[in-house]
This record gives structure tokens, C-alpha cells and sequence, in this order.
DNA sequence: TGTATTCAGTAGTAT
DNA sequence: ACTACTGAATACACA
């Protein structure tokens, strides 16, 4: 595998002078997907007529021009959903999907045909808009899984489960927006990806990932609605817990079986954000409990653990990273208070798993200083319970203590966590620091430069810059003055002109995470009056994580963070010298700038996200040359299975636009692991340019990219 | 089929 | 930081 490595890479050379040490390369040329095929490259601009038309995010869609497949239903056909009047019927039907490029697994008609899924939502109005066994693609796929098990009684019992889930969540109500028909709609708006979901193999990685970014998805467009819903339906809402409810109810999920050990598809070191991600992945079933085991299937069976969750709640040991002592179940009520706990349940599974000495999955919830809500779930791969005792606790109640001691042989996963907390400590210093902050004090936080493999001291020299430079304003795709809200933006204010834009709704959560995948994102820019603070300015206010800049295996120099990174967080910008497409074409001839950040290129939609979202697309021809001048974008390397995607943010200024390229995690990103987004592949090729060999080392790795 | 049980997660309030 | 409070899957008891 590696002997081959960094041919094309490096240049084999041991400079050491610190300014001009090596040029790496990391090949950098980005290209934009267009969805429509006839137009691959548009040099016109937005008000040329042909490649670029200017669609609201919302339709109509004029026509000849097909609409993008939102990630998510448009804020305007939810409302008119209600009474069936969206778009003509084809075009909510992802059976022609934008991408040409369809992911691995082959793309399932639903057994219903497209209409009985258009109609269903208006057939199932009494039941809420729900899309339940008729809406055509549910019951085959579901009873694939099923049968996938093997096991019979499973099948029968969830279907009918299913049924009265279904008519349970039929009678619920709600004030404005009804939750459960958004839902159907969001599922309708996902269907290649549900049907992705439902057509891979059960427990295969792609199975897990889809799973977990229509959950994301789900959860973020819940959230949404809620928030703007929230002037007329105050109260806790649990987006979280109704999506997983949704995805529950609809078999959206993997690995429904429980099982003892590995869980296919899901890797050590894999993080999550909510515990209906460990439910829907299978990794861990209960939505709350923190033992899961597989209760006696008969008389002389015995109960064994296959997963816990040590997550704070109760006074585990953690100290060490390879073994956790872990409290049992019980003992504490609300209304009883404390009481001793009892060799039941969990308890009760957890001393016959010691017994049988079986492979415990244990998943540690720890809690980030970067996401100072909720918790982050690290799955830490197997144990074996060495042994068990009761002790008396702090209460004075007897407390069930098993000890947990990691197998031998798994990659590290916790315990980056810790180190990465006394590196931060000061009680460890990290290995192989060559500059402590990369930028100068250019970013509002220090970006390290580490190498711990070889002997290079750095990359070639270039200036640090934070954003772009020699920024022009270009034509504003409407017209506008900025937002008017002193206050910052309000989700539930749908007079602000920058909310208008992205379609009535703020395109990031309260979280600052993108909520949908939109082709362009409009934020608040120096003509609002909104302060800097506000929930649409995410990308304008630097750096968030602690990142270093790393030199990988064989790939020249990397991107990485010290910080977990949850899936649609804004990273970064790519910083550089805006250039004009003269200066380009020299830059594209021998004087070969290889940092470059093209945005007129045709840009092959690739699987980044199973299911059909929106292509970004600029409104009008950016080019960025990082070559000299740069940020930590710039280290970003290519990989054929990315964690990072951008998309065109464009910033309201005078009835002007300020066109930046931004950086979005795609997925949960544990530290410490490589960030990479898609390079694009040109096709064709211009005059000149070389394909260059492929490092990624994916499994779907497509050998080149450009 | 019903229900007790459970190491969530959020918002709101107090410190 | 603490508190209240709603929340949903599951095993298991029960009919």
C-alpha cells in the first residue's frame, strides 16, 4: 500500500532552511457541480438566461429547469403541502436523480410508483400526513431487513408495532406547523437517501453514515421549524427525540439486531452527538438506559450485556484509559429518592456477562468544552468485565461496581480524548511541535504545526492570511440594502430580507449548524444591521476548533483538530488572493498553483451525500489563489470519501455581494482525524492539465482526481 | 397489551 | 450549576 505513496507528492528533498523548506502540494483545485448536465461550465452570468437561472430556493422552477432536489422541502411547499399543491408531482420524485453519479448501491423504484408516493400525503391526511405502509417503498424494503435477520417473530411483531405507532402519533396535535406532517415531507424530500439507507446491506459503513446524516438531517429540520414555530408553541422541544422516533417507526436504521461484539459498520473511535445516533446505528439500543443487553429468550437463559454507556450519571472511574469502572442500573428515583440497587436488569446481565465472559461494547460519553450542551459519545470498542463487587456509595446505598478492561489490540479512541486534554492541561506536552501557531496570531487561535513521522520542517513558505484578499464585490443576485435587525436575525422573523433569501428559514440552527444543504448561503454581511454576534454571520467569526496542520503519512502535509467537529459546523474559509480569470489561465499554464480554488469548473457531483441535495453554485466565476497567501484551508487535502464539503456563502454588502468559500464538516469528526473534502474531478480535462494519482486510500477511492 | 424503568436533553432560574 | 420536566425504547409482567 504505501510503497507507492508520494511519488507524485513529494519531491523527495531534505531542505531543511526553515523559510523555503518543501513545497508539498497538497493539489488543490475545486470544482463546482452543476446539476444540469447540458450546462457543465457557465461563464455567463445570473441574468445570462441559460446556465444560471435564478430560482429561489423555493420555487417555482421554471420550466426546462429542473429543481435541485432541496436536502430538505422548501419552507413554501410545507405550507402548501397541507393541500397537495407543491410542484408538479414529477419533480418531488427523486427518480431522476441530479447526480449522474449514482452511489454503489443501485437506486430502488418504490414499489408503489412515484404518484402513490406524491398522493400519499394527501391521502393520509387524517393521519397526519404520515407516510405509512402505502407510500410504497416501506414495505419491501423493511421486510428485506427483516428477513435479513432471520428472525420471523421479529418481522411480525414489528410490523404491527409499526401500525399502532402509526396511529398513535395520528392523534396527536399541534398549534402551527404540524410536526408529524413536516416529517413525512422531510422523509419525502429524502427518499433516494432513505432508499439508500434501506438498500444497503444491513450494517455496512455507508448503512451506518446515511443512517446518521438522515437522523441529522431530521433532527436539524425539526429543530428548525420548531425554532420558528416557538413564538406560538413555547416549552422543551426534543427534535432529537422525534426524529428518532420517525426513523424508529419507519426501520430507518441498522444493525436492528442486537448482538454481542463488533458492530458492522460502526468503527472504534466513531463519536456521536445524541443517544438515538448509538440506538439507530445499533450500536446501543435503549434511548436512555446506559446497560443494553439481550434479556432471557427462554426459561434456563440467562440475561447477557451487550453495550453500556458511561456518560457521568453515575460515579464510574474513568481515570484510566483502558479501564472503566462502571456503576450499575437503579437506586435512584425522583419520587423515592435513593434506595440500594438491585441485582436485576442491567445489573443482573452485566454479572452474567462476567460470568460468560463476554465482549462488552462500552460507549463513553464525555463531555467537549467545544459543545458545552449535551454530551459527545465516543464508542471505545470492546471490554471484558474482569470482575464485580458492591460498595456503598456516596448515598449510603449499596452500588453494583463492575470492571471493565479494554481488549488488547484496538486503535486508540478515548484515549486521544485524553491526551488531547493534558496536552491542553499543560501536563503533557505534544510530540513533535515545530511552530506553535502557524498563523502569526493572524487567527483568534493558535494552529500548530506537528510532524511526528518524518524529518520535514514545515511546508513552503507563504503568508498567513485570514480571509480573502483583493475581494470584488459582484452583482447581487436580488437586489437589497441588508437586513434591517438590530437585535440579530430572529428565526421566526419572516421580514428579515436575509432569512427571505435562504428560503424563510436562517440557514444555520442555533447550534451555528448548517441546517440544509442549500447551493448558496446567504448570510448577513456589513450593510445589516445586525451585530456581529448574530446566528447569520457563522462563518465570518474565525476559527472555532483548534486546529494543527500535521504532516500525514504520505500525503505532503494535512488538516486536522484537536476538537471534535459535529456534522454541519462551519470550519473555515478558503482564504487566498482573489485573481481574475486572466491572471488564472497563467496560473493554470507552467506556473502550475497547485492552491488554487477554481469555482467555474465543472464540478462531478460526487457521493458525498447519498441522496440528492443541492449542487453549490456561484452565482458568479471565483477564482482564489492560496499559493503565496493563504489560511488553513489551503492544507486541506483531497479524499474520494470526505468528511468536509464547501458551499458559496455570499455576504450581504450594499447591493453588492461578497462571494466566500466555506468549509462544513459533513459528518461527525472525531479528533485528531484528517479533514478532507472532495477536490472535484474536471471532465474533461483542460489543455494541460494533469490528472494526479489519487493518496486518499477510501475504499471507493477513484485513483485521480484533478 | 400495558407499564415500570432508564447514565437525556433542553430551557429556565438561581448563583 | 441546579432544577424541572417531557420523553421513547425496551423488557417483562400480565391477561
Amino acid at each position: 500500500m504505501e510503497h507507492h505513496f508520494g511519488q507524485g507528492t513529494t519531491p523527495a528533498s531534505e531542505s531543511f532552511d526553515k523559510t523555503r523548506v518543501l513545497n508539498v502540494k497538497p493539489l488543490r483545485t475545486l470544482v463546482p457541480v452543476f446539476p444540469s448536465p447540458s450546462n457543465p461550465a457557465s461563464s455567463s452570468t445570473p441574468q445570462g438566461g441559460a446556465p444560471f437561472v435564478c430560482v429561489s430556493p423555493s420555487g417555482p422552477f421554471p420550466s426546462g429547469v429542473a429543481p435541485f432536489y432541496p436536502f430538505f422541502i422548501s419552507s413554501e411547499s410545507q405550507r402548501l403541502s397541507e393541500q397537495n399543491a407543491q410542484t408538479p408531482s414529477g419533480q418531488r420524485v427523486p427518480a431522476a436523480p441530479v447526480s449522474t453519479a449514482v452511489p454503489i448501491n443501485s437506486f430502488r423504484t418504490p414499489t408503489g410508483a412515484a404518484n402513490g408516493d406524491v398522493g400519499s400525503s394527501q391521502k393520509n391526511t387524517r393521519s397526519r400526513g404520515w407516510v405509512t405502509e402505502e407510500d410504497g417503498y416501506s414495505n419491501v424494503e423493511i421486510e428485506e431487513i427483516d428477513a435479513d435477520e432471520g428472525t420471523g417473530t421479529g418481522r411480525s411483531k414489528r410490523k404491527s408495532n409499526k401500525k399502532t405507532k402509526a396511529r398513535q402519533s395520528g392523534g396527536s396535535v399541534s398549534v402551527d406547523v404540524d410536526p408529524d406532517a413536516v416529517a413525512a415531507d422531510i422523509l419525502k424530500s429524502l427518499n433516494a437517501l432513505v432508499f439508500d439507507v434501506l438498500s444497503q446491506p444491513e450494517g455496512s459503513r455507508d448503512s451506518v453514515a446515511y443512517t446518521l446524516m438522515i437522523y441529522e438531517v431530521m433532527r436539524r429540520k425539526l429543530g428548525q421549524i420548531e425554532d420558528s414555530n416557538r413564538a406560538a408553541n413555547s416549552g422543551a422541544k426534543r427534535p432529537d427525540l422525534k426524529a428518532g422516533a420517525i426513523m424508529m417507526n419507519k426501520g430507518i436504521r441498522t444493525n436492528s439486531k442486537k448482538r454481542i461484539g463488533v458492530v458492522p459498520g460502526v468503527e472504534i473511535g466513531d463519536i456521536f452527538f445524541f443517544r438515538f445516533e448509538l440506538c439507530l446505528v445499533g450500536l446501543h439500543a435503549p434511548s436512555m438506559a446506559g446497560i443494553d443487553y439481550i434479556g432471557k429468550t427462554s426459561q434456563e437463559e440467562e440475561p447477557l450485556a451487550v453495550s453500556i454507556v458511561s456518560s457521568g450519571g453515575y460515579e464510574d472511574n474513568v481515570e484510566d484509559g483502558d479501564v472503566l469502572i462502571y456503576s450499575g442500573q437503579g437506586g435512584v428515583n425522583r419520587d423515592k429518592g435513593a434506595s440500594d440497587q438491585k441485582l436485576e436488569r442491567g445489573n443482573l446481565a452485566l454479572e452474567k456477562s462476567a460470568h460468560r465472559g463476554n465482549e462488552v461494547r462500552v460507549i463513553r460519553g464525555l463531555r467537549d468544552p467545544q459543545h458545552p450542551t449535551g454530551k459527545i459519545y465516543v464508542y471505545d470498542g470492546l471490554y471484558k468485565i474482569q470482575n464485580s463487587w458492591v460498595e456503598k456509595a456516596k448515598s449510603g446505598f449499596n452500588v453494583f461496581k463492575y470492571n471493565l478492561v479494554r481488549l488488547p489490540g484496538q486503535p486508540q479512541a478515548y484515549m486521544i480524548w485524553k491526551s488531547i486534554q493534558q496536552w491542553t492541561e499543560k501536563s503533557a506536552s505534544r510530540a513533535g511541535v515545530i511552530l506553535p501557531d502557524l498563523t502569526s496570531g493572524a487567527e483568534n487561535i493558535p494552529v500548530c504545526l506537528v510532524n511526528d513521522v518524518d524529518n520535514e520542517k514545515g511546508p513552503a513558505y507563504f503568508t498567513y492570511i485570514p480571509t480573502l484578499k483583493n475581494l470584488r464585490p459582484t452583482a447581487p443576485v436580488e437586489s437589497s440594502t441588508g437586513c434591517p435587525c438590530v437585535g440579530g436575525c430572529q428565526p421566526n422573523n419572516f421580514n428579515c430580507p436575509c432569512i427571505q433569501k435562504n428560503g424563510g428559514y436562517l440557514p444555520y440552527s442555533s447550534a451555528s449548524l448548517l441546517a440544509d444543504l442549500k447551493s448558496v448561503i446567504y448570510e448577513c454581511g456589513p450593510s445589516c444591521q445586525c451585530p456581529s454576534n448574530c446566528r447569520n454571520r457563522v462563518s465570518q467569526s474565525g476559527l472555532k476548533f483548534r486546529l494543527e496542520v500535521f504532516r500525514t503519512k504520505n500525503k505532503g502535509w494535512g488538516l486536522r483538530s484537536w476538537d471534535s467537529i459535529r456534522a454541519g459546523t462551519f470550519l473555515c474559509e478558503y482564504a487566498g488572493e482573489v485573481v481574475d480569470s486572466a491572471r488564472m489561465e497563467e496560473l493554470g499554464g507552467d506556473n502550475e498553483d497547485d492552491y488554487i480554488f477554481d469555482s467555474t469548473r465543472i464540478y462531478q457531483q460526487l457521493e458525498v451525500f447519498p441522496g440528492d441535495t443541492e449542487a453549490p453554485k456561484i452565482p458568479s466565476p471565483l477564482y482564489i489563489s492560496a499559493k503565496n497567501e493563504g489560511n488553513v484551508a489551503r492544507f486541506m487535502n483531497h479524499c474520494c470519501s470526505p468528511n468536509v464539503l464547501w458551499r458559496p456563502v455570499i455576504r450581504e454588502n450594499k447591493n453588492e455581494s461578497d462571494l466566500h468559500i466555506a468549509f462544513y464538516a459533513i459528518r461527525h469528526i472525531p479528533p485528531m482525524m484528517e479533514l478532507t473534502y472532495d477536490y472535484g474531478a474536471v471532465l474533461p480535462l483542460k489543455v494541460g492539465q494533469r490528472k494526479k494519482k489519487c493518496l486518499c486510500g477510501s475504499v471507493k477511492c477513484r485513483g485521480y482526481f484533478c
